[in-house]
RNA sequence: GCCGAUGUGGCUCAAUUGGCAGAGCAGCUGAUUUGUAAUCAGCAGGUUAUCGGUUCGAGUCCGAUCAUCGGCUCCA
């Protein structure tokens, strides 16, 4: 038999009967392992789905796709010592994911010793070593087979497949059988790097309607040094992660009484917040022409039942007083677009005042369901850059496109923009009930912003059925230290609300028509914004950001007064979040607590300085070190703020 | 909302089967006046998240509530 291998290399065996024989061979003749192979792109079970004449490509453990076939099966393995133990459990699903796998099982919850136990379970059967035997029946067999041996939700997978479905099992060990798709690796002992991570509660089929299994999540890499290397990555996230970092230093904290979803900020935290909201409403209104409004933050429920919200998402909303007894209900709001609307509406406009960019930087409130909150990033009250540009027809694909490179440039100078991904959402023509509008104008504003965003050499993914109801928009995600995204920025095409709110302009013939509106934001929230450079900096913010930027450190009382000179000549020039370390500390004292603190600039002062009117730099950054006169620092730390510079760290620990 | 874990001075943690709530750091006071990652001494700080229960006795056991964390679901 020959087989055809992608690298162009043809492998005769005049043995082998199958291309599963082959798999075999070739796999263990060249060090590979898994019993999958790549057909056209798709990854495949060797073993069934191959002919002989197939151009195929044999995956390693260190392909994306090997690996994840490696997981695939270390689940089984799990989902094998788990029936073990526990008997009367039920199985569920246990496919790999992007760090690991997961199995679901029912049975109750499991302790951390328990996940203990399986896992020397696991070894035990992975050193047993039983190969992997893959097969088929038919459907009404397979469902008969998984109720026999009591599996509920294989049954209930099966019954979902097509009626004439010929159905695969994976067998290993002492017939320990689960119904899979595949594949798998062809021997348990190729899985020699494995853990168990957590185990967690999880709805049946994602869904809160159904019953809730216990998940256990766990990785697993084709060597020991690999599994070390990701369990000492996961140890280093912990560390950035915003939620801790932000309270370790003291950028804001919670407090039982005040309630869940409403952090405080304390002052470095409120520090970078000020710091980022007068740099993008300077940045919006003098250099993005948008004015600014200021509107309340309730409203009558009337504004609401016109805007909609109070049908679809009233439970989100804080609502003052009861529709029942009292003559006026009030609302928190949730955005701001129904407010910005009604300062268009106040003033007659003509077609030559559009377009009109309005921005608030708006306090909005979310009554998010109580197992959501999240430090910073799921909130109750947050505060958004929200604005909505009214714009004639004509202007809208021009304006759409300043909006996104607005939001491209403050993810840039945040130096962040390596970690967003775009993403266009788009309606779903299977599903037109759920959005307004013809289907011709969806594809043709889809296609508008498609080009908006090669025009601005933007990287994107699309998706279907992810639109607002009323239009297509535009989604910049970032993901969190625990790899999950989180939407920061969203730009959304409307041409539906003007018409529900009763907005117009006067065009060149006099006549009153329809603007179109744009609702965008340039940073998003600042809440989540800030535990996203917490995260990204692991809390050593750029100098320009960060709530205390230089710290003079005076090496005795005797040059306080040249300490204290230094930080007026920085304030006078602008550079404002300096201190003075007076303690009668040890200067080695100092310097500890600034590192632990992430100065980034820490002026050392002494005899000599003061003597020479000199500091003696000590910093995060490469080639700032050194003693230099006063005057020179000024001037290159007064441009790293201007330009907000981003700067490579030198010194990691601390 | 659902599953699970956790809650002890400002922070990090200790307290044996239920038996005197303790330490380090931070804070305050004093001494020290220091040259590039921790000077010394003393003092003060607690209704053990809250409320209720069991018990001679509760940080510890039980119940409820609140909050925090890990997930699930949700995020018009």
């Amino acid at each position: 038999m020959k087989i055809t291998l992608k690298d162009g290399s043809v492998k005769e065996y005049s043995e082998a009967k199958s291309v599963y024989d082959i798999a075999v061979d070739i796999s263990e003749g060249l060090g590979r392992v898994a019993c999958a192979g790549k057909l056209d792109g798709k990854v495949v079970d060797l073993r069934t789905e191959v002919s002989q004449d197939a151009e195929l490509e044999i995956l390693t453990l260190k392909d994306e796709d090997g690996l994840s076939t490696l997981r695939h099966t270390t689940s089984h393995v799990l989902a094998q010592a788990v029936k073990n133990l526990y008997p009367e459990a039920k199985l569920a699903i246990g496919p790999s994911i992007a760090e690991g796998f997961y199995y679901d099982f029912e049975c109750p919850p499991f302790s951390r010793e328990d996940l203990d136990k399986i896992e020397a379970e696991m070894k035990k059967i992975i050193k047993a070593g039983a190969s992997l035997k893959r097969f088929e029946l038919p459907r009404a067999e397979a469902i008969a087979l998984m109720e026999q041996r009591q599996e509920p939700y294989k049954v209930e997978l099966i019954r979902d497949l097509p009626e004439d479905a010929t159905i695969s099992f994976y067998e290993q060990g002492d017939g320990f059988i689960d119904l899979c798709a595949g594949p798998h690796l062809m021997d348990l002992k190729k899985i020699k790097a494995f853990k168990l991570t957590s185990s967690s509660g999880a709805y049946w089929r994602g869904n809160e309607k159904n019953a809730m299994l216990t998940r256990i999540y766990g990785t697993a890499f084709e060597k020991k040094a690999e599994l070390e290397e990701y369990l000492a990555e996961l140890a280093d996230r912990k560390n950035r992660d915003h939620n801790r970092l932000g309270r370790e230093m003291e950028l804001f904290t919670t407090v039982d009484v005040i309630g869940q979803g409403l952090p405080l900020l304390m002052p470095k935290g409120a520090r970078i917040l000020q710091k980022l909201t007068r740099w993008i409403e300077d940045l919006e209104d003098f250099e993005w022409g948008y004015t600014r409004t200021k509107t309340p933050l309730m409203a009558k429920n009337d504004l609401y039942k016109i805007s909609g919200h109070w049908d679809h998402y009233k439970d989100g909303m804080f609502v003052l007083g009861d529709e029942e007894k009292d003559d006026e209900v009030l609302a928190l709001r949730p955005m701001t677009c129904p407010f910005q609307y009604y300062v268009y509406k106040a003033t007659p406009h003509s077609y030559r005042d559009l377009p009109l960019r309005y921005s608030e930087t708006s306090t909005l409130f979310r009554n998010e369901s109580s197992g959501e909150m999240h430090g910073l990033t799921r909130v109750r009250q947050f505060t958004l850059s929200e604005g909505h540009l009214i714009v004639r027809p004509d202007q809208m694909v021009e304006e759409f496109k300043g909006c996104l490179a607005l939001a491209k440039y403050v993810m840039e100078t945040l130096g962040v923009e390596e970690d967003v991904t775009y993403h266009l959402s788009k309606w779903d023509p299977d599903n037109r009930e759920k959005y307004i509008g013809e289907p011709e104008v969806w594809e043709q504003t889809e296609e508008h912003i498609r080009q908006i965003l090669r025009e601005l050499d933007i990287d994107f993914v699309e998706d279907v059925g992810e639109a607002a109801f009323y239009g297509p928009k535009v989604d910049i995600n970032a993901r969190n230290v625990y790899g999950k995204d989180d939407t920061v920025i969203t730009v959304q095409w409307d041409e539906f609300n003007a018409e529900l709110f009763d907005m117009v302009y006067v065009d060149q013939e006099g006549k009153k028509v329809r603007p179109c509106i744009i609702h965008r934001s340039s940073v998003g929230s600042y809440e989540r914004t800030l535990a996203w450079l917490i995260e990204k900096y692991a809390g050593k913010f750029p100098t320009w950001l960060a709530p205390e930027q230089v710290r003079v450190l005076p090496i005795s009382e005797k040059y306080f007064e040249y300490a204290d000179s230094v930080e007026k000549a920085l304030k006078q020039n602008g550079i404002v979040d300096v201190t003075v370390d007076k303690r009668s500390e040890k200067i080695g004292f100092k310097i500890r607590e600034a590192r632990l603190d992430r100065l980034p600039y820490m002026l050392i002062v002494g005899e000599k300085e003061a003597a020479e009117g000199n500091v003696s730099v000590r910093s995060r950054f490469a080639g700032d070190e050194g003693v230099k006169p006063l005057q020179e620092f000024i001037d290159q730390i007064s441009r790293e703020i201007r330009t907000k510079e981003i700067r490579k760290e030198i010194q990691t620990e601390g």
